[in-house]
DNA sequence: CTTGACCCTCCTGTTGCTGGAGGCCTCAAA
DNA sequence: TTTGAGGCCTCCAGCAACAGGAGGGTCAAG
């Protein structure tokens, strides 16, 4: 049984983190007799689980599906599969968007002198009524 | 003179998102006498030079940043260029670490079946104290 | 017995809006 | 002239995923 300080130790989140996660339901201590949070060996397994996929990515709520997957012996790798996948997706989507966003941007940026004169085709890129 | 509703069509932005703008100090209108706000010529100008920074991504505060150089006619476009390149380094970085995570998924999620069965490598790794 | 390190709950703030409640204002049709 | 449909107004709540702080209880060491 570790203590809320121990177990944010133990899974490299912080107090604030743990409290929250309590919140919304995703892992929920028992209490000891004084009232402070006590965080079982495999509550910890769990806070790791999720700091992993957080690392990785996924929301919370995705968290919390995973999770639910973890705990089911039996269920279908093909369901984990399936959230991966989705994650997967909007990773790369994002990607192609940022790209294209890089290069609107890195044009601008090359094309503007960055000097002390008022023109700048930054500004004149922005303020103008095409794109 | 357009009121709220005509500017966010002019715009292209929502009237909750002028709201937000005025409530923010972004772009204040004047008021007509029945209260409405009155957007003139040039804050809708501002308005769709607020609309495309934000579609490349500026932040809204980087966007009074840009707003405030773009109404200063004396100011020098390197401290608009120095913005863009700020901004420019964010998007790049963001681009690498969206594509070690798009690796680090791609091969949990290729490694794993996609079956009926409970074997999952998705799971296993997430679980696995390594990494 | 006191000090300092924990722990507790509750509240606010973050970013950039969106949605809704409750209530005026305005214009055109009946 | 009334009535109905829009629009407009302000204020409040909420989204994600926590962080920070106030104000207070608890615990172990010196």
């Amino acid at each position: 049984m570790m203590n809320v300080g121990q177990a944010a130790e133990a899974s490299g989140m912080s107090v604030k983190t743990l409290h929250y996660y309590e919140e919304i339901g995703l892992v929920v201590p028992k209490r000891q007799e004084n009232g402070y949070r006590a965080y079982s060996e495999t509550d910890v397994h769990k806070l790791n689980f999720i700091h992993r996929a957080r690392g990785l990515g996924f929301t919370v709520e995705a968290c919390r599906e995973l999770l639910s997957l973890y705990e089911d012996r039996s269920r279908a790798s093909a369901d984990v599969k399936a959230i991966a996948g989705q994650h997967l997706e909007e990773v790369e989507t994002k990607i192609e968007e940022l790209k294209a966003l890089r290069e609107t941007i890195k044009d601008l940026h090359d094309k503007c002198r960055g000097d002390h004169r008022p023109d700048c085709p930054i500004i004149n890129g922005l303020a103008s009524t095409t794109h």
